[in-house]
Order: C-alpha cells, then structure tokens, then sequence
RNA sequence: GGGCGUAUAGCUCAGUGGUAGAGCACUAUGUUGACAUCGUAGGGGUCGCAAGUUCAAUCCUUGCUACGCCCACCA
C-alpha cells in the first residue's frame, strides 16, 4: 500500500486504539513470561484529562510498551477514584442549581444519585486516557468502591483497629465548616490573609493587683472571637512580670467567666504581652496548654456547630447575643464590645502625614489554614473521629527506604520522604460525608464501639445490645492506599495478586507523594508484609509557558486533548518524554510539540522513501549479515542506540531515551544512511534498510505508538504480528570499527566541502575535481569503495591520486587526507587564502592551547595518563593540521 | 523558622573534573532519486557572583545574590 504524502495522526489515531482494545493486545496472554507491574494513580471520576495526566500517563505508557516489548508479562492496572468529597461536592451543586439540596434526601437515596452520576458522567477521563495512547488493561477496570474494593477497605479496617493500630480519639481536627466534615492535616493548606493583632485587657478577680500595681492582664490575640470559651491565661513561669499572678483568677469582660492563670512554656515572654488567653476547644496549642493544665478533654468547651455559628457553651455563659451568628460576624462585635467596656488596648501607629493615630489592631500577616477542597477558613474542632496509628505504620515504609528496598527516584526526594515520615501525626481518617467507605463499626447505647466486617459479625459481639452504625465514611486516601494490591483481588490470593503483587514501579508526581504514595507503603507493609514497589519515580508539574502553575482562574491552562487534536497524541507524548529529566518541572512550549509533529512527519516520509524502493519489512530480528561499510555503520549505529536507549530506560532517564532514539533517526538513518544508500538498492542494502527501519519502529513505539505500528502496517504484510506486541530489538551484531571510521571519514569530507564551498560561494551543486596525491591505502580504498557518495553526495566528479595541477585550488581535510581541488576560473585566490588563513588561526591556536598544558610540568606528573595521552594525540592532530593548512597557503603564493 | 530545588546560547532545556550541546528562534542559501512539517551552511555562551580545593573547575566545597517549591503552632 502506498503512504500518503504527510502524515495525519486523527486518522490513524482511533483506528488503532480501538484495534489494540478490542483484541486484548494491551494484556496478551503470557502465563509464562516475567510478569511487570504497574498500577495507574486512580483518577478522580470526576476528572478530566489535564495536562498533569497527560504527563504521568505518558511516562507509564512509556515504561509499560517497552516492557511489553521485551516480552513481559507487563500490567497496567487502571480505574477510577470515587474521591469522596470532591465527588459529592459535583453532585451537591448539581442539586444547588435545581435549588435541590443533599439533606431533602435520605442518605440511601443520595448516595443513589452519585452512583447515578456516576455512571452517567464518571467515565470522561478513560475515554481521554485512551485518545493519549494507553495501553492499559482495561478489561479490568477498577473502581474504588467496587464490592470486592470495599471489601478490602473493610478489612483492612477490622484488621487493623483490632491491632490497635486504629483507634477513636476525641481531639481537635480540621474542621472544614463549609463542607462540615474533618479533613486530614494534608488538605489543609495555609495561605497569607491580612488580619488583625489585638490586646485586650484580661481584668484580674478579687481585686488582685499585679506587682506594678496593674489590675489587668494584657493578652493579645488574632482571633477574639474565641475568647468565648476561653478557659485560662497561660504566662510563663520565668516571666518575671506575672510571677506574683499565677494561679490567681481572672473574670473574662465578656461572659463574666472565672479562670486560672496558669504557667505555662507555650507562653513566649517575647511575644505580645507575654501573655496568652487559652482557648483548648478551638486551637491546637491551646489545646495542649489546656491538658497541660488539667483540663480533660471531654471538658473543654466548645462555642461552634458544625458550621462555625457560635452555639452555648457547656457552662452557658455566653451571651445571647452572639448565638447563631458566624464567627466572622462574631469576631467584629466582640472587638467593639470590648472596646465599649474599655477593655481594648488600641494600637499606635500613624496616618499617612505621619500624625500619631489610635488604630483597635495592629495589622499582621496571618498564616491562616483553609481546607483545600472547601476553600475556606478551618475551624480546630473537639470531636471524636477515627485515627490511624501513622506514626508505627511509617516504621518499615522509613525502613525500606533507608534500606534501598524503596529506591525514590529522584533521590533527593527521600529527604522531603523522611522528613515527613519522621514527623508524622495520627491520620485522621473519619470523614462526615455519604459518600465513600462507611466506617465497619456499630456503636452500643451505652457506649462500646463495636468494629467488625459485617453488622452481624458486630451484633455477635455485642451480644444483645441495640446497635447503630457509624454514620462517617473513610477519607478517599484511605481506599486508594490499597490500590497496589486490592486492585488485584486481595485479600483473596488470586493468581494475579500473586503474580502481580509487589508492583515493579511507581509512577506519580511528587505532589502526592505524601496524599497516596506514602500511605500505599504503610498499608502495603501493614497489610501484606510487603513494599507496594521496589521503586517509585516522582516527576514534577507541568507548568504554564510563562512559568506560572496552570489554573483555571489564571486562564493559562493547556488543553492536552487541543494538543492532540493539532500535532497528534504522537508528539504530545514524545514531548512529554524528551522533556522529562528527573527533578525538574516541564515549562509548556507548543513549539516544540510541533517539532515533534514534524520529527514524526521526518519518519513517515523517510518509510514513504523506502516503501517507493522496495525496501519492506524484514524478517529476522537478527542484523542482516553486511558487507558493505554503509551497511555495517548503520547497523552499529543501531546497535549503539539501543545500548543507550536501554541504559536510560534502566535509569528512567526518559528524556535521554527520546533524545536518542530521535538523533538516531533523524540525524544517523535520515540525513546519512538514506543519502548514503540512494542510488544503491542492491539486495544487501534493501534487507539491512528494512531491518533497521523495523528497530526504529519498535524502538520508538513506546513513544509514539501510532505513528510507528501505521508505518508497521504499511511496510509489511503481518496483521498478526502488530508492532505493540513485537519483540525489542536484539541485533546480535556489534559495532564495526573499520566500517564506522569509513563512514565517518565520508561523512567529515563532505561536511568540509561543503563548508568551503558555502564560504566560497561555490554553487553547491557544482561539480569539482580533487586531486589527492600519494593517498594513503586506507583512504584510497574508502574513495573507490564508494564512488556513489563522492560523486552524488560530495559532488566530486573525479577523485584523482595524483598531484594537482598548478593554479588556484582549495584544500580540503579529512581525516589524515587533503584533497585539492582546483579552482581555475571558478574562485578568486584571496578569498581561499582568507578561508584557510582562518582555519589555520584556529588549529594553531589549539595546537598552541594543548602544548601549555603538555608543556606544564605537574599536568604530565599529575594528570591521569588517559588525559595526558589525549592531549598528545590532539596535539598532534592539530599540528598536522596547521602544518597542512600552512603548505595549503604557501602553495597558493 | 526548617528543608529542598533552580540559575548554561535570544527562548525552553540537556551535560561533563580536561576550553560546552540539543530543539526552537536568527542569518545566508536551495544542488541532491522521501520530506519546505524539508535540505545545506553559518552566527551566537568569561556555564548567576565571589573565594577555596586541584596540574586543571561550568562541574567538587563554602559563602553571597535571585527565583521557585514544600513543611512548621509564633498567640
């Protein structure tokens, strides 16, 4: 068949997508082959393909075709998120746009809709995941909340709450008040919000007076709306100012509440007054300052519902007042009523003419905590909520790492890794939402919490008592910890679990290495006695053209499927891959896709030429035997790539892999090989062309997939064998020395005629005569050994071994050889004169270069020999050079 | 406050203890048995700054500057 003339990927694209899918070829049965592993992070059902996908996706692409390649029995597990807030968030806002809302249905019947929703709208990520190019398994798609994916969620928990390494606690949370739910301490995220420092006097009870006589305690805060339910003035033992107050009592101005003064190491005597107003039901140091101080937990107050309206207190001394309103509304009135009392130190500062002014707060830069999700302020929350025991699942993840068991690639990650791991707080996974796992436990009227995979396994438990279960469901991280191995069938131990589990890699970006990759060890370690993966590759983002994070409200997002839609999901994928060097995020540069478009372009129409010449498909996956020096080249050039591309796959260096394969066919087998054999189709070259032509589809196909099994189609009859499930090359030939210089002479010699007759203005198409007296064997052979190159390529009608006439001529190196060529009447001797003058310049002043060095003493002592030897050998050549050039000069008078 | 990363050609980025490369852009050009989404030739860089180690530093060490990211309770 023949090829068109350009390339067009949308109409290649689909076509073989869906013949991959349809007949099984991204999982070809190979019970007896080494199996190769990788699980896709899970995108949200809510998603769609950005341009981060399109990044991760590819680089797993890449690794999986070339590991299907080399005969494994590669995997790609691929599913979906149920992602439960997010999740419930898109179908909650659905119903707001109907003026419908979640709480005018039953839980059973919302979560109904989501399942509807899901169905509905879920899938638009894998059909886009599919236009990229993925060959995943498909046939085995998953879901997070698949039955057999809850069943392992549910016993994961059983399992580990029976080992104490779950447990319920009453302690604060991120309380996120909008989607009323507690969030993990990683959704939250602090951002700079310009708020207010106030000081507020704290009077004293009981007519107590400070040393200096003060009747107050001055306390300053960023937040007084919580001085609600403040329950203690910390200050610090060594704080000379408050010693005499300690344990003295102060009566709040507002809810005229009676509390301690306590001592306390929070307090920084350097900060504020020095003194601290105490809130432990609405702040995370407060909270510790308050146990420290003996007040349980369970006694705390609290002032806020779920939404952060401010509710009565256990001791119901909050004024009416402030009852249901928002604390934002609240924070405003509490700092005019205690302004109104007097019991607001105002701030000095001064107004634009520099004029001393009373100010109510000092302005500050608050870190403030808003949830990532939500979008707004946290709220530090008493509540009970499930928690998992981080801190002793992250020992053997820490392990493994410290052990090389886990290799982060790239490396420097492992210190952010450890850091983290070290550190690591309990992880609150309860969440108060309807959508996602709900919790296996049943709580008793009196009490007793009950945990067990089924109700009745629970009810057996609790003997005759009335059980309920609980209402919350596990955070999203919680299930997708387990997808290295629930997606396999676990807990059964299924062939595939078997077969399967420890994956082979792990690919994501480093911005969850925290969110899944971390948890994926400690639950993989906890629940399976094994790593997830021996190794797990971060990349970094994918950035905008101006540098910037990609977001929606910049407006300076990057359209993948665009991309694929203008250059092809060929060279959207290739740039994914060239670009990628570990550790470094990828700028978006449009033109360089496009420069990929056209590389693949280059190839099709170089096939294009060698389908035209009955250059077709080879047969053997073993080099053809050679005897002719082009031939040979190529098939060490080949030979070459393929150590490089390996090697860099090995060290997942993906950009070293595009880049290799992509010199290779562009620079080797177009501009050289293709030029160098035209003229020439003898039998020999046609076989080792369609030889090589094959190593470069198979090479390549891992990066652009389409592109090279259409050109797979097309140069051969073999419907049955489709390149995705070739065989990776095995040349089993070697490079050859001999044939390599040959070429490579050819190649220097034209290169510098080429040169000078451009620096000439020697038409390059006109035909010369060299002149090349007493040439050495070696070079005499090359010459009449390829009479095609010199006559087409060098244009070079003749090639004389004699000495060249007198007259004008230009002097051509190559190698050891200088060629003559005459120049009478063509060119005038000045300008050849100011060519060679000016190669001259420059080879002496190398020359002169490496003769300091070689002339220095402690370089010759010193250096390596290796580097002293080569600095000989240049030296030498540079000389000769100059030498030659110099005669080239005289000759010329 | 801690940690990490990055500074190399106009732009986007590789790279090495022995005087620097790619793609794009730019200049000139269009002879060639596929390709103008192309070919050929060329210009362009004191490798952020300073000191140190070394025979030799863009590369190693230290400091500085700039930018970016992550973590952290300064009330």
């Amino acid at each position: 068949m023949a090829l068109d003339k350009t390339f067009d990927p949308a109409a290649i694209e689909a076509k073989w997508y869906s013949h991959w899918e349809t007949n099984g070829l991204f999982r070809p049965e190979r019970p007896d082959a080494t199996p190769y592993t990788i699980v896709n992070p899970p995108p949200n059902v809510t998603g769609s393909l950005h341009i981060g996908h399109a990044l991760d996706n590819t680089l797993q692409d890449v690794v999986i075709r070339y590991e299907r390649l080399r005969g494994k029995d590669a995997l790609w597990v691929v599913g979906t998120d149920h992602a439960g807030i997010a999740t419930q968030m898109v179908v909650e806002r659905q119903m707001e746009a109907r003026h419908d809302k979640r709480t005018n249905y039953s839980r059973e019947a919302f979560v109904d809709k989501v399942w509807e929703w899901k169905h509905e709208s879920g899938g638009t990520i894998t059909c886009q995941l599919r236009r990229l190019g993925c060959s995943m398994d498909w046939s085995r798609e998953q879901f997070t909340m698949d039955p057999h994916f809850t069943r392992a969620v549910v016993k994961v928990f059983v399992d580990l709450y029976n080992k104490g390494l779950i447990y319920r606690d009453k302690r604060l949370v991120n309380w996120d008040p909008k989607l009323k739910t507690a969030i993990s301490d990683l959704e939250v995220e602090t951002r700079e919000i310009k708020g207010g420092f106030w000081h507020f006097k704290y009077p004293l009870a009981d007519g107590v007076k400070r040393d200096d006589g003060l009747d107050y305690i001055e306390v300053a805060t960023t937040r007084p709306e919580t001085m609600l339910a403040d329950m203690c003035v910390a200050v610090n033992a060594d704080d000379p100012r408050y010693a005499s107050v300690i344990d003295k009592e102060i009566v709040q101005p507002l809810t005229g509440r009676r509390f301690r003064i306590v001592a306390d190491e929070h307090a920084d005597p350097e900060l504020g007054s020095g003194a601290v107003k105490i809130t432990p039901g609405h702040d995370f140091n407060d909270f510790e300052v308050g146990k420290r101080a003996g007040i349980k937990p369970a006694d705390m107050l609290n002032m806020f519902d779920a939404e952060a309206l401010v509710v009565q207190a256990a001791d119901g001394l909050i004024p009416e007042k402030y009852l249901g309103l928002d604390r934002f509304v609240v924070r405003d009135m509490i700092v005019a009523d205690m302004k109104a009392a007097g019991m607001l130190i105002p701030h000095m500062t001064k107004d634009k003419d520099g004029e001393p002014v009373e100010v109510d707060a000092e302005p500050r830069t608050i870190q403030t905590p808003f949830g990532d999700r939500g979008g707004v302020v946290i709220e530090p929350w008493l509540t009970d909520q499930w928690y998992v025991n981080a801190a002793e699942l992250s020992k053997a993840p820490l392990e493994a790492v410290r052990s090389g068991a886990i290799e982060i690639v790239p490396k420097s990650w492992e210190k952010t890794f450890f850091n983290w791991m070290e550190n690591i707080q309990p992880w609150c996974v309860s969440r108060q939402l309807w959508w996602g796992h709900r919790i296996p436990a049943w709580f008793a009227d009196d009490g007793e919490i009950y945990v067990a995979e089924t109700e009745e396994e629970a009810q057996a438990l609790a003997g005759n008592k009335t059980l309920s279960r609980d209402e919350d469901v596990l955070d999203t991280w919680f299930s997708s910890a387990l997808w290295p191995f629930a997606t396999l069938g676990w807990p059964e131990d299924t062939t595939l679990v078997q077969r399967h589990y420890p994956n082979d890699l792990l690919v994501s970006g480093f911005d969850i290495l925290f969110f899944w990759d971390a948890r994926m060890m400690m639950m993989g370690q906890a629940m399976t006695g094994q790593n997830p993966w021996p190794r797990l590759y971060l990349h970094g983002l994918v950035r905008a053209p101006d540098g910037q994070k990609m977001s929606k409200s910049k407006g300076n997002v990057v359209d993948p499927l665009g991309l694929i839609d203008q250059y092809g999901a060929d060279a959207l994928r290739f740039f994914m891959a060239a670009m990628e060097s570990q550790g470094r995020d990828i700028k978006m540069d449009e033109r360089r896709v496009e420069g990929y478009r056209n590389f693949a372009t280059k190839l099709w129409n170089a096939a294009r030429f060698c389908e035209s010449n009955g250059i077709a498909a080879s047969t053997s996956i073993a080099a053809p035997k050679a005897t002719s020096a082009v031939n040979k080249w190529i098939i060490g050039e080949v030979v070459e790539t393929l150590g490089q591309l390996d090697q860099a796959m090995a060290d997942l260096r993906f950009d070293a892999a595009a880049n290799a394969i992509y010199h290779f066919v562009w620079d080797q087998f177009c501009d050289w090989y293709i030029e160098l054999i035209k003229g020439n189709f003898d039998e020999e070259t046609k076989a080792v062309a369609g030889w090589v032509l094959d190593q470069i589809l198979v090479m390549l196909h891992p990066f652009m997939p389409f592109v090279t099994e259409e050109l797979w189609g097309a140069l051969g009859d073999r419907p049955h064998y489709p390149l995705i499930t070739a065989s990776w090359p095995d040349p089993q030939a070697s490079v050859d020395a001999e044939a390599k210089a040959e070429v490579d002479w050819l190649i220097a010699l034209i290169g510098n005629l080429r040169t000078a007759k451009n620096e000439l203005g020697i038409a390059p198409g006109a035909k010369l005569e060299a002149y090349l007296p007493e040439p050495s064997a070696q070079t005499r052979g090359v010459i009449e050994r390829n009479p095609g190159a010199i006559e087409r390529i060098a244009r070079l009608s003749a090639v004389r071994f004699e000495a060249a006439p007198a007259g004008a001529a230009m002097q051509i190196g190559a190698g050891d050889a200088s060629l003559i060529v005459p120049l009478e009447g063509v060119i005038d001797i000045a300008s050849e004169k100011a060519r060679l003058a000016k190669a001259l310049e420059v080879s002496q002043k190398e020359a002169k270069s490496l003769e300091g060095r070689l002339n220095n003493p402690s370089f010759v002592e010193k250096a390596k020999p290796e580097a002293v030897e080569k600095a000989r050998a240049d030296h030498a050549m540079h000389a000769a050079e100059a030498e030659r050039l110099s005669a080239a000069l005289a000759r010329l008078g």
